[in-house]
DNA sequence: ATGGCCATACCGAGCGGTCGGTATTGACGC
DNA sequence: GCGTCAATACCGACCGCTCGGTATGGCCAT
């Protein structure tokens, strides 16, 4: 296979939030890990249904059954509590990319369980996407600016994928990876636009559909077209 | 061809909103509509920039070179100015759909015209789309479920289209509509994430290439290829 | 008895929206 | 064609309210 640059790494990221410093000789009443939790994830259920300037942080602190100060004993901003939504999100996709990447598969079955992990873990964490697609604008610009880093090095290991592959001929030249690669991240972003968890096709399902369409999109041994118009 | 539907009459709705109603003996000093058009344009582009909640009416009168005054007296509220940006907006693309539907096209044909007109005119007015993507719940309920409606009824005209290529044997039926409907607007979603005005593709250049991915994705022809894992 | 955890009361800023007032026009009687 | 009137266009200070964030202090485990 050709060589694809590993996207970083994100484990020392990972640990420059650590669950608490803990220094030895502690003295006071110990911290609780659920209060902290149930917080971030009443926020992440509101900005997803109203979106994160809609919401207030009161509301985040209702819906989370604590109060104010607690929210500020963990945060210190509103903003940090998307940050960290979308940081705990990013890493995951980042670190899943990779494994992927350094398995050592061919372009064409590398892009496959890309695609079909994307997709899977898009539906499964459907909330965060939604807020990351309409909200990551509302951070600073440099919390943005990192983030979309991130985002944007994932962009590139598939497009890697997919110019590896049209290198030694799996796929097509008739495209080029940045436009393939919007289908594929417009068809996943579009999924909080109509996915319902009761509906005809699984999130397997669905991922093997849009592989297989990815796949014919990609194809080199399609017969010449007649091409109207 | 197969039958279409129609897209409804949206030449009624156009006239629901008249320029002004004139009843012959008028009086006062005469409406400036560049006035109104300053302000709507002012609040689309702040919209865009920064998300419709973000946005102050302050913000917008300043950026139009108005007073709040004026903006209050020609919207009755904040919200109207969403309203309107959208309702122009969805008129011109369901005028468009239907003049493509009624024109006797095959359904190949039809297809490739509504994706060439859809990712055109999103282009053409990215700001609208990028807001209309983001913002649209922050209408109030009814208006958002008639926006909705006509976003729904969108939708099933390009679907109607896959279906009738289906049952004619122009496109594989390897998909259902639905998924290779969202791969279309889910591509067109993202263009406002990453078009440059000046990049290498034009605008005409991108719908080409999104309708060579589609007519591949849905050729019947495709030799019967060796699926992997 | 100390120090981290959290509840409560509270703050200034800025929000969307209002309202009394003024400027500007066309219609109309003359 | 000219003054008068009425209706519209617009101005900007202001209002009630909610927002994100803070100051303070009681509580409780160590």
């Amino acid at each position: 296979m050709t060589a694809i640059p590993p996207p970083a790494a994100t484990a020392e990221r990972a640990a420059a939030h650590p669950q608490r410093p803990v220094p030895s000789g502690r003295r006071g009443r110990p911290a609780n890990p659920a209060v902290r939790a149930s917080i971030l994830a009443a926020a992440l259920e509101l900005f997803a249904e109203q979106g994160y300037d809609a919401t207030s942080v009161n509301e985040v602190v209702v819906r989370a059954g604590v109060t104010k100060g607690a929210l500020y004993h963990y945060f210190a901003a509103k903003e940090d509590l998307l940050y960290e939504i979308y940081r705990d999100h990013l890493d995951q996709q980042m670190a899943d990319l990779g494994e992927i990447l350094t398995s050592g598969h061919d372009p064409a079955a590398a892009l496959h369980r890309v695609i079909e992990n994307l997709v899977v873990t898009t539906i499964t964490r459907l909330p965060v996407v939604t807020v990351f697609g309409r909200d990551m604008s509302r951070l600073a610009a440099e919390r943005f600016a990192a983030l979309q880093d991130d985002w944007r090095r994932y962009q590139e290991g598939v497009r890697g994928l997919i110019r590896a592959g049209q290198r030694d001929g799996t796929f097509a030249r008739t495209t080029t990876p940045e436009l393939a690669s919007w289908m594929i991240f417009g068809f996943t972003n579009s999924l909080p636009l109509w996915y319902q968890p009761d509906g005809p096709l699984s999130p397997a399902g669905i991922a093997a559909e849009l592989n297989s369409l990815v796949r014919a999109a990609l194809d080199p041994n399609r017969p010449e077209g007649k091409e109207k118009q």
